[in-house]
DNA sequence: CTACCAGATGGTAGCGTTACCACGCTAACG
DNA sequence: CGTTAGCGTGGTAACGCTACCATCTGGTAG
C-alpha cells in the first residue's frame, strides 16, 4: 500500500503537504495541489485512518449499542443514527447486547479501545456501569429510549408516560373501566413510564378502577403469557394495553389462541408502530414513537456534546409520540361485554392480507 | 489516558511485557503477570487498538454495505453477521447505500480507509467498482445475497431461482395458467433470477402460459404500481408473484384498494418472509430466506478468506430457500375465475390483528 | 527602508503499540 | 561438561500520519 511519503515522493513535495491537500487543512498553492491530486491518482493512494487517528486522537467513528436491532422500532432508530452520522463523515460500529449488562460493558470497552469519538447506549438495564466506563475514558455517551435514574449523561427518549396517558385516556373515553397493562422488566425506565402512564389516566377519571399491572419481559413469549394471565381474570378486562410491539404480538397470537376477538371481546392498545412498509393494513391503536428522528437527535446530541465537552450540565430530549387510532381499540363500550354489532362487519381476528401493524 | 508504558512504569517491567500480559502474546512468568495486571487494575488502563492496529495491520472490525437495514430480510442478515462478528472478536461497520453506487463506492472508500480487516457487500448495482476498490486494497470481500456476472468474490446468497420455482410450482398445481411476477430492477440479479426461476415452473407445464413479467423497483411504491399495471390486462391474471417482501406489501395494499379480494379473486406468492417475531398472523405464502444463516455464513466465508488470502478460487454459497405455503396463494381453481364457495369461510382482504407476514 | 504579516512549504518529533532481534538464564541432552 | 533449546524479559525501531515550529517569500504599512 503507498503511504503519504509515496505520494510526496513522486509529486516532489513534503508529506506534510500532501497531508494539507488530503485534508484541506492549510494552505497549498493551486499548482502543487495539482501536482498532489495528480501523484494520488496515480499511485492510488488511500489515507490510512488508523495512522491518522492515532495522530489526532480522533476516529470520526461512533458506535450503537442497542438491545436488539431486529425489533423494528430500534432498526428504524439505528438508521436514523446511521443517516446523521454519515451527514458528519462518520463511520457507525453496531453492537448488540441482547439486553444483557455483560455483553453491554463488554461492548463499551471493545468501543474505548478503539477510540471511537462518542457512544449511543440504550442501556440494558441501569446502564450504570457502562456509562462509567465511558466516563472514565473520557468518551462522550448520549443515553437513547430510556431514562437515567440519576443525571449522568444526556438523553434523547420519547414520551412514555405522556403516549401511554394518552392511550390510557382513549380506553377511558370509549368507557373501559377494567384494564391490564402488560409491561417490560421494572428494571427499564420505558416499562414503568409506560404503566405510571397508563394508570394516570384512570386515576384522573374517578369513575374508573386502577389498571391492572403484568410484568414481563418485552417478548412475544412473555406477552403470550401476561396476555393469558389477564384474560384468566374473573371478570376479564375488557381492554388490554401491550407496553411494546412484540408484546402487542404475543397479545394479539394468544387472543387468537383464545378465540378471543379483538376489538370485539377485548380492545387492544400498544406502545410502539411498525414502520408503514412493514405492514399491509394496519390494526393496532399504538403510541409511535419518533423512532427515526430519535437515531438522528441522538446524532445530534452526542455531537454537541463532542465539540463542548464534557462541561455542561447534561441535556435531555423528550420526543413526543403520537397516537394513531385504529381498528383494535374498538367503538365505545355500550353496556359491560356487549358484543352485539357495534363490531364493523367483515372483520375477524384473522385478516387474510396481513395487518400487523405494531407488533415487533 | 494511561498508556502502556505507565502500567509498565508501575508494574517494574517493560512496555512490551504489558503488551504479552494483555494479549496473552508471549510467555510472562505468573509473577509478574500479576504485578501487571494489578497495576492495569489500578491505573485503570485501556489498550489503545489505534495504535495496536496500526502497527500490526488488524482493526479486527469489518464491515457490513448493504441496501437499506431497515428491510427486515436485511435487518435480520445483519444480526446474524454481528453475532458472528462478536463471536470472531470483531466489530461491524454498518452502512445503507440505499442501492446508489455513488453511495457504496464512499462507503467502501471510508471502509478501506479505516483499514477494515474485510468486508461484507450487498452490490447496490454491479458492485464491480466497489470490489475493484477492496481488491486494490488488499482487503478481502464477501458479496452478500447477490450473484455477480463474473467471479471477481466470494459470494453467499439464497437460491432465488429455486424458491421462485417453487413458487410458480405450487402455482401451477393449483391451476394457474394466467400469472404474473412483479420484480426489481433488470441490474440487481435477484430480480432475474426470480423471474427465471418463477418462469421455469410455467414451461416446464407444458400446458401453462408464461407469466406475464413487470420490472420495477423493490419498494412498495413500484409494487402497488406494478399490481395495477398487473391487475389492467383482460383477461386478469389469476396469480401474482411479488418478488420480495416491499413488493409484495405494495400489492397488498393496492389490491384491497382495488376491492381485490386475496386469495380469492387473485392468488398472491412472494418472495421473503418476515421475522415470525413481527407479523402476528402469517398468511402469504413464501419463499423464505435463511437470512440470519445468510449472515452468520458471510462471516465464515470472509474469516476463510481473511486466513487464507486471495490465492484460492473464489466461493459461491448458495442457501436453499424454505417454502412456506399459507393462505394468500389459495386454493386449487376450479374453473377460471370462479369465487364460489371455494374460499374459507370467514376471511376478507384485511384482518384485524395484522396478519401481514411477508412484506416488508 | 525597515518591520511586520500572511501565504506557502518543510523538518522533526512524536501518537501508543508491537515486530524483531537480542540477551541471560536454566534444563536437558549426548 | 559443552552445546542446544527454550523460557522470560528487554531494547529499539518502526507503523503512517499530523502537531508544532521554523523557514522563506513577497507584499504592505509605517
Amino acid at each position: 500500500m503507498p503511504t503519504i511519503v509515496d505520494v510526496a515522493n513522486r509529486a516532489g513535495v513534503a508529506a506534510i503537504t500532501v497531508s494539507r491537500v488530503v485534508n484541506d487543512s492549510g494552505p497549498v498553492s493551486s499548482q502543487v495541489r495539482a501536482r498532489v491530486e495528480q501523484a494520488i491518482a496515480e499511485i492510488g493512494y488511500v489515507p490510512n485512518s488508523v495512522a491518522r487517528s492515532l495522530r489526532s486522537k480522533r476516529t470520526d467513528t461512533i458506535a450503537l449499542v442497542l438491545t436488539d436491532m431486529t425489533n423494528p422500532f430500534f432498526t428504524t432508530v439505528a438508521r436514523g443514527v446511521e443517516d446523521a452520522a454519515s451527514d458528519a463523515g462518520l463511520m457507525l460500529l453496531i453492537c448488540n447486547t441482547d439486553e444483557r449488562d455483560v455483553d453491554e460493558e463488554r461492548y463499551v470497552r471493545m468501543i474505548l479501545q478503539r477510540q471511537a469519538d462518542g457512544v449511543l447506549l440504550v442501556p440494558a438495564r441501569g446502564g450504570v456501569a457502562a456509562i462509567k466506563q465511558c466516563r472514565d475514558h473520557e468518551t462522550p455517551v448520549v443515553v437513547v429510549d430510556r431514562r437515567l435514574r440519576e443525571p449522568v449523561a444526556d438523553v434523547v427518549r420519547a414520551d412514555s408516560r405522556g403516549g401511554a396517558l394518552e392511550l390510557g385516556r382513549i380506553l377511558v373515553s370509549l368507557g373501559h373501566s377494567r384494564t391490564a397493562v402488560l409491561t417490560g422488566p421494572r428494571s427499564v425506565s420505558t416499562a414503568d413510564d409506560r404503566v405510571a402512564g397508563f394508570r394516570k389516566a384512570f386515576s384522573e377519571a374517578h369513575q374508573a378502577e386502577p389498571p391492572r399491572v403484568l410484568r414481563g419481559e418485552y417478548t412475544i413469549e412473555s406477552g403470550r403469557a401476561m396476555a393469558r394471565q389477564a384474560m384468566a381474570a374473573i371478570p376479564r378486562p375488557t381492554a388490554l394495553f401491550a407496553a411494546n410491539n412484540f408484546i402487542a404480538i404475543g397479545v394479539l397470537q394468544e387472543l387468537d389462541e383464545m378465540q378471543v376477538r379483538v376489538p370485539e371481546d377485548v380492545a387492544v392498545v400498544a406502545f410502539d408502530d411498525l414502520p408503514p412498509a412493514m405492514v399491509a393494513f394496519p390494526f393496532l391503536t399504538v403510541a409511535a414513537q419518533p423512532a427515526y428522528e430519535m437515531g438522528q437527535r441522538s446524532v445530534a446530541v452526542l455531537l454537541d456534546r463532542m465539540s463542548t465537552g464534557a462541561t455542561e450540565k447534561f441535556r435531555e430530549v423528550v420526543l413526543p409520540t403520537q397516537l394513531v387510532v385504529r381498528r383494535s381499540s374498538g367503538d365505545a363500550l355500550r353496556e359491560p361485554d356487549v358484543d352485539s354489532q357495534s363490531a364493523p362487519p367483515g372483520h375477524d381476528v384473522r385478516d387474510p392480507v396481513g395487518t400487523a401493524n405494531d407488533p415487533a
